[in-house]
DNA sequence: CACCGATCCTTAGTATACCTAAGCACCCTG
DNA sequence: CAGGGTGCTTAGGTATACTAAGGATCGGTG
């Protein structure tokens, strides 16, 4: 198998300390699920709001954008697409009105789970592939990660 | 493929998905990593680039793009952002004038360098806080999720 | 040698996503 | 009910990515 395969990828630091392999491997990782998107999609944050809500129910916008760690006025923009392609509604509170409480639509629901189930299709092929230990060590790293990025 | 089992409850869905988390944990930092940015610097990717290009030497465009896993057109203006800022230049190739050698200038050199540093503070003191097992956790995913990305 | 397809790069136009700044609407308290 | 704080939105700007289209150069072939 000795082909000259042994690619390196940009963003790959050997010789850089963890994080700069934390870094690198965020990096490739993310501009792959961004070219995985299949054409005429929503993006790729519209699609992880909406799974959210999906999952645990009406949020206000600033719960939102809490939660996805980006600006109220950023996440805005992503609910503007989400309710202006029919997937998401906003309500006013009615307990306070200066809230608007965004939840899905019937169809937004459908989309999440149908989004949901073929987005991870591949990367789960992959991760299924990797022996019990390895897929223990990724499930792992994604907590400590998580919870370093809400840090 | 029949991904029976994603019926989901609002709630946790650990073992609906170790690809959910992955991808959610990469948003995440990638966000993260986007806000650690101090103001008025190159983007991520035109960073990325330097880097690369200080560690490896000129390269073309091409090259630069397939190691990045974007378009050559998406790698021809970040080369663009670095040029014109004076970190890059570009050579024509001697041997071949169709291709276009992109090197880092003297100020490039310095900047991959001093930015690195400065990146990787942050995240290196969070992983260094972890435990030798979850340190180790995390190198061998990000070495795992490399391979996959570049898959 | 002249032509032609393939390759490399660039520019143009479009879309997503993020930010800050500014402003409106609403709530609560004094 | 006046003022200050909170929640959301819009406006304007940057970075990054894509596709489409065009210019330049190379290599092979008649």
């Amino acid at each position: 198998m000795g082909t000259e395969a042994n690619r390196e990828h940009l963003g790959t630091s050997d010789e850089a300390g963890l994080g700069g392999q934390v870094r690198s491997a965020v990096g490739l990782l993310y501009r792959r699920f961004r070219s995985e998107r299949p054409e005429g999609t929503l993006g790729d944050t519209a699609l992880d709001v909406l799974t959210w809500l999906h999952k645990h129910g009406p949020r206000t916008l600033t719960e939102l954008s809490e939660d996805a760690h980006v600006a109220p006025a950023s996440m805005s923009q992503s609910v503007n697409r989400l309710t202006s392609a029919g997937y998401a509604v906003r309500t006013p509170d009615p307990k306070d009105r200066r809230k608007v409480l965004i939840g899905t639509t019937p169809e937004g629901a459908e989309l999440a789970l149908a989004t949901r189930a073929r987005r991870n299709t591949w990367l789960d092929e992959q991760l299924h592939a990797l022996s019990p230990d390895d897929q223990r060590a990724i499930a792992r790293a994604c907590e400590l990660l998580r919870d370093i990025a809400g840090a």
